[in-house]
RNA sequence: GGAGAGGUGGCCGAGUGGUUAAAGGCAGCAGACUGUAAAUCUGCCCGCGCAAGCGUACGCUGGUUCGAAUCCAGCCCUCUCCA
């Protein structure tokens, strides 16, 4: 720690980004030199990414502001395989329209993280059904698969967890190594591409693309793996009641997301503030060391800066006006989640209408249990039949989430 | 192709004819305490219904039985060993 010369890995570094590097001395050398080209592959399993993705998204930031050129490779291809990493099964084959809607509506996400263009250090984005949808059985195998032993692709955490857990992987999956290793020899030969970052599951694929790439094109190449991020309690990051929690917008709204960062635990702000926005390291040893109930400070600043980076400044500060309003000073703030009760609903289907609950069951069950408030009131009767008048009502359930009925 | 083991609620995992909407644990939600934190304690945790009640559920399809997650048959899937 604290050895690097190159501006880029001591950012990586001095933010906590760095797990483990294949050859760090010679990466560093070559940082210091040129710019490097380095990218992340993303695969298109959802119609968004979540903040499972942001950490390593922001790796390819960092390369950026470090003054080097971040690729986002989009697994156009590889999706249609499917990553065994860290999975206990397979996943249901996507189909090619489902996977193509997908990269539409995954990529929007890195503009607000990146700059892009056609100078030097700007970022770009690639697919890689590009070359791997047309790739040729017979000549693959013979070029490629020869430089794979079974032996040591058994070795593999990707391949090794699921067998000893008894679970079936399909040969197809068996691949997928294989196709991610060519992508790097691919994009050194394409883009100049001499480096591979990614979350460190992804360590054994990044290593098998190092050696191809050599063996191939006989082409020194690297790879930056970052930690697996928990919270201080040990949960992976980024589950909640609702969900994953995602970053485009139409899933999941940028008041959400403030909230997602708002309550993030006290151990963990300093190093999310670290990872996860752009505020300068000495504002965040002061934030984090604050003392008590002031660490909240730390919270919002956090939630504010991480939504303003994905969402834009003015929606971050409208969820956290919003949520001043609201836990404050007891009002309502107009960002809330907001419902139309039509010619008037009862509470339990309201609850269930906002997706505060997931059936009206549960619905009955919190207000039984006194979780439910309308304007602060306790509301004990599930057929309670609600309308709304000028005002919108406020409906809250627990002390974390309220919204807005409307007429 | 042969032999054996197995498929239970989001996950793990009990249960081998009724008292089983199915033990226990994890995860989750809520209440108390707090700082929209953590820890702790308490309650809840298939769905519809105001309720009485009803409907679904233990891989799938049939069958036996007053009654099946539990017994029988066929099928599907997984694992292990053999060929």
């Amino acid at each position: 720690m604290g050895s690097y010369n190159s501006s880029l890995l001591r950012l990586l570094d001095e933010r906590g980004y760095i797990h483990q590097i294949t050859d760090a001395a010679a990466l560093d050398a070559l940082a210091e030199r040129q710019i490097v080209p380095g990218y992340i592959g993303f695969d298109a399993t959802a119609p968004s990414l979540h903040v499972g993705s942001l950490l390593v998204i922001m790796l390819l930031r960092r390369m950026q502001q470090a003054g080097h050129k971040p690729i986002v490779l989009m697994g156009g291809g590889t999706t249609k395989v499917g990553d065994p990493s860290g999975k206990d099964e397979s996943r249901k084959l996507l189909t090619a329209e489902a996977i193509d809607a997908n990269i539409a509506s995954i990529r929007r996400v890195f503009e607000r993280f990146l700059t892009f263009g056609d100078g030097p250090t700007d970022a770009v984005i690639l697919n890689n059904a590009e070359w791997l949808d047309k790739l040729e059985y017979i000549s693959f195998l013979r070029d490629v698969g020869r430089h794979f032993t079974i032996n040591r692709m058994l070795t593999f955490d990707s391949v090794r967890l699921r067998l000893d857990r008894e679970q079936p992987l399909t040969f197809l999956e068996f691949n997928y190594m294989i196709l991610q290793a060519y992508d790097f020899l691919e994009l050194s030969r394409r883009a100049g591409c001499r480096l591979q970052l990614g979350g460190s599951d992804q360590w054994g694929n990044i290593v098998n693309g190092i050696e191809l790439t050599r063996r191939i094109d006989g082409t020194e190449v690297f790879g930056v793996t970052s930690p697996l991020i928990t919270t201080a309690d040990g949960a992976k990051m980024g589950k909640t009641a609702a969900g994953a929690v995602w970053l485009n917008a139409d899933l999941l709204s940028p008041y959400d997301y403030w909230q997602f960062w708002r309550n993030t635990q006290d151990a963990d702000v300093g190093r999310f503030l670290r990872l996860f926005t752009d505020v300068p390291l000495d504002e965040i040893s002061r934030l984090e060391s604050l003392p008590g109930a002031e660490i909240n400070e730390a919270k919002i600043v956090l939630a504010t800066e991480a939504t303003a980076m994905l969402h834009g400044r003015e929606a971050a500060f409208a969820a956290q006006e919003t949520a001043r309003a609201t836990f404050e000073q007891g009002a309502a703030g107009e960002d809330l989640p907001t419902l139309s009760l039509g010619d008037g609903l009862n509470v339990a289907n309201a609850l269930t209408a906002i997706g505060f609950t997931p059936s009206n069951k549960e619905a009955k069950r919190k207000i039984a249990e006194g979780a439910v408030r309308l304007d602060d009131q306790v509301v004990s009767d599930p057929g309670l039949v609600l309308t709304a008048g000028e005002q919108p009502l406020k409906l809250s359930l627990g002390k974390k989430r309220h919204a807005l009925l409307v007429r």
